[in-house]
DNA sequence: CTAGAGCTAGACCGATCGTTCTGTCCATCG
DNA sequence: CGATGGACAGAACGATCGGTCTAGCTCTAG
């Protein structure tokens, strides 16, 4: 077990951290190792030797936001009832999101973009992070009372999608407040 | 005016060529001037002439792109009586470009994922597309008899973005079957 | 026929990329 | 105590990047 200094994080985390400073704000593939290293104050050899390679800190790092992406839902949702508000929950979560991460968009998308191949070890974290986002919607869907949960998950997200999107062309929130209005429409109230 | 050879384009129409194919297939800043230049069969030097730089070469495929999407609806378009077949005939568009671009997305979308600087030269050509999509919209949901058709259009943009994303996760063309359907449901028949 | 513009081929540049390696410091633990 | 191992700093690697430059070829306009 990796014992931690007292006052900063294990280099392993101060990693992530700074890759999802600078990976958000200018692309994954723009920011080379020496970005990374330096905002983390991290020595070179940590990171190969934590991550063994840039793709290997990639990878970790999608998944540490996929986990953060996950429990900050899960932690708003359970001061919930209803479904349908778990649902609109997503929109606020993307609504914050988008705030502090400058409009940047869809943080797995961006990925996708970014790395074409279904190869890459990115993609892993992306697939994943899309078929937790798919099985909640159709659960929520189907204990909210949807007639075809499947049918109604699939709306959902598609709205979701498009929020997301045209935050980012947009540089506004407006597209995301038009989408949890729409996404409200699709549910029993 | 530039003569040409016959049998060839002209070496600047041939790199935009080969950035459509190279750029959609694997990332723009994936692809470097050397895979553009063997692809397109075309000297070193020609490109620099054209387009002045790589971000030159970037803004003109992107400019390009824009007018032949352009192209294709009004095409398409011409033939349509209803502005709400019009509409869907953007869909229809994004489902054959979807299939022959291999579910990369949005063209201009991935540009802004890949350049996040607001002051880069691809901008122009994202922002304009943009801008075209938008007041065609509310153009065509006016004459389509919507009550608000800047309203109208805002949702149609949304329900597009998020086809079109939704089809790039998934790899797929339902997303878009989807959209459209939802976008038909939006307009009056 | 000659002059010049356009294109090609390819060497070359400095910068940056991801990666490997050497060596030192220091906290922990047998 | 000495040994172990994580983290540090930084030089150096080969590869590739975008970009510049020279030289030669082929057309065409005058």
């Amino acid at each position: 077990m990796a014992t931690t200094r007292s006052g900063a994080a294990a280099p392993a985390q101060r990693l992530l951290d700074a890759a999802g400073t600078l990976f958000v704000r200018e692309g994954i593939r723009a920011v080379g190792i020496d970005r990374v290293l330096a905002e983390a104050g991290v020595a070179r050899a940590s990171l190969y030797h934590a991550y063994g390679s840039k793709d290997g800190l990639i990878a970790a790092y999608l998944d540490d936001q996929d986990e953060a992406d996950r429990g900050k839902w899960e932690k708003a949702a359970a001061e919930l009832d209803s479904p349908r508000e778990k649902v609109l929950a997503l929109f606020d979560l993307a609504h914050g999101a988008a705030l502090n991460r400058r409009f940047r968009g869809c943080l797995y998308l961006n990925a996708a973009t970014e790395f074409p191949d279904p190869q890459h070890p990115a993609r892993a974290a992306i697939d994943r992070h899309r078929t937790w986002l798919h099985e909640l919607l159709v659960d929520l869907a189907a204990r909210s009372g949807a007639a075809d949960p499947e049918a109604t998950a699939e709306r959902i997200r598609l709205i979701y999608d498009g929020a997301v999107a045209g935050s980012k062309f947009s540089r506004g929130t407006e597209p995301i407040e038009l989408g949890k209005r729409l996404a409200a429409e699709l549910l029993p109230n």
